[in-house]
RNA sequence: GGAGAGGUAGCGAAGUGGUCAAACGCGGCAGACUGUAAAUCUGUUCCUUCGGGUUCCAUAGUUCAAAUCUAUGUCUCUCCA
């Protein structure tokens, strides 16, 4: 056996060790990553009023960079936005400038509080480009052939893609090239569906002005199953406490599948290699006690919302698979019948009455531990803990 | 504008007059086994007062009977020297 030394490992190495890169646009970018001193961007539209958890893993990377010396912009696409960046399968609904607007607030207001990082809008320097200009100064640098190869315009060529939504990459690429003559902005980075994007922004700079930037991309994160990672029964993982709660966001970590816990605890924690090391080996000797969920669970919400919303959020899990009663339970406040069916639809447990039924019917529903077979039952207290499968638990006040 | 192909449950996709609340697959939900994991197996998956009711883009028709036929509308996709 060789002694392992210790050694910090660069910061380019560590970030390809968690498998946080994807591609790369230059051999060169090793070199200025572990250096430092960059200034980069990171861009994201706002298509909500909250981040979710894909966010968190490209913000994460960007953290990893200012932490090792690297200054950090956040661009909010609030012209890009408008525009709608092209998906696989289908053209976006386009949504109102309103919304775009609340949604440019709220995620401005997330990023600088968890992140810190300064935020600029891409609105503010496209919003004065007339069409006329916009053909001359910028389509002249995209050929046709070009856009159409791009994966994200390809993949739509035999479903339809709209004017709008091809020239988004123009839009974007306006950015790169605006930041680097603004802000010495010399890098980007996203997650792998915006290379396309991102190539354009480094082509338009080099043959515009003649600058090279640069760009890589992360790995778009995935459960065992090849689904994107980040939904919890059908619900996205929001990092708004409101709209996610800390509890819930526990709940989500401590179910993560034993095959990818590891790769998620090296992209998305900010625990440092050994300790990852140190809790794989852990983990693997009893799986069953979920120690990297655990550790994974405990990073991500203390660096979101605080030490305390996270030990609340354990305690929380704790009590209520025991079983206990709890004030910190999810709780609902219904009025209305107390018949066993009613209840379920009212609390929103069930979504319709033959749904509720079924559960029963199924074995599925246990009030205050017991199960509950008969659908006629009626609830005799005014306060009850109502489970529907194994992980749904709720508390049910009735008035 | 013209020509063609289409619109079926959350998604994909069968069905081309009655046996259709609609095969099958995926996804979802629940049960068993477990560790609040994975895999596997089982049940279930429009609503319901369990009598029935309302569905297959919309409307109007044909028919004893329509997801299936007709007309019009509407939306989507493909092609157009």
């Amino acid at each position: 056996m060789v002694p392992q030394r210790v050694i910090k490992m660069k910061l380019f190495d560590e970030l390809k060790w968690r498998g946080l890169i994807q591609d790369v646009s230059s051999p060169k970018l090793e070199e200025m990553i572990n250096k430092g001193d960059l200034t980069f961007y990171i861009g994201t539209d706002p298509t909500a009023e909250s981040m979710h958890i894909g966010h968190y893993s490209s913000f994460s990377v960007a953290k990893r960079l200012a932490d090792g010396g690297h200054k950090p912009i956040l661009l909010v696409g609030g012209a890009t936005g408008l525009i709608g960046d092209p998906k696989p399968n289908s053209e976006r609904p386009m949504i109102t400038k309103e919304e775009l607007e609340k949604n440019y607030k709220g995620l401005r207001k997330q990023v600088e509080d968890i992140f810190g990082f300064e935020v600029v809008n891409n609105y503010d320097w496209s919003k004065d480009i007339n069409f006329i200009d916009y053909l001359r100064d910028y389509g002249k640098y995209f050929s046709l052939n070009y856009m159409l190869a791009k994966d994200t315009v390809k993949s739509r060529l035999d479903i339809g893609i709209t004017y709008t939504e091809f020239s988004y990459m123009i839009l974007q690429a306006l950015d790169f090239l605006w930041l680097y003559e603004n802000k010495n902005c010399l890098l980007q980075i996203g997650g792998q569906d915006q290379w396309g994007n991102i190539t354009a922004g480094i082509e338009l700079t080099r043959k515009k002005i003649g600058a090279e930037v640069f760009a890589f991309t992360m790995p778009l994160i995935l459960d065992a199953h090849g689904n994107k990672f980040g939904k919890s029964e059908g619900n996205a993982i929001w990092l708004d406490k409101n709209l996610t709660t800390p509890y819930e966001m526990y709940q989500f970590f401590i179910n993560q599948d034993d095959k990818m816990i590891i790769k998620y605890l090296k992209m998305l924690s900010f625990l440092t290699p050994d300790e990852i090391m140190e809790i794989e080996k852990l983990h693997n000797q009893k799986p069953e006690l979920r120690i990297a969920q655990k550790a994974l669970a405990e990073d991500i919400i203390t660096f979101l919302h605080g030490k305390e919303e996270f030990i609340k959020a354990q305690e929380i899990s704790i009590k209520i698979f025991n079983g206990e009663n709890t004030d910190m339970m999810p709780t609902l406040v219904i009025s209305g019948s107390k018949n066993i069916i009613d209840v379920l639809v009212n609390s929103n447990i069930a979504p319709s009455k033959s749904e509720a039924r079924r559960l029963i019917t199924q074995g599925g529903i246990e009030i205050d531990k017991v199960k509950i077979i008969d659908p006629n039952y009626e609830i005799v207290k005014n306060e009850v803990i109502i489970k529907k499968g194994k992980k749904s638990i709720n508390k049910i006040i009735l008035k």
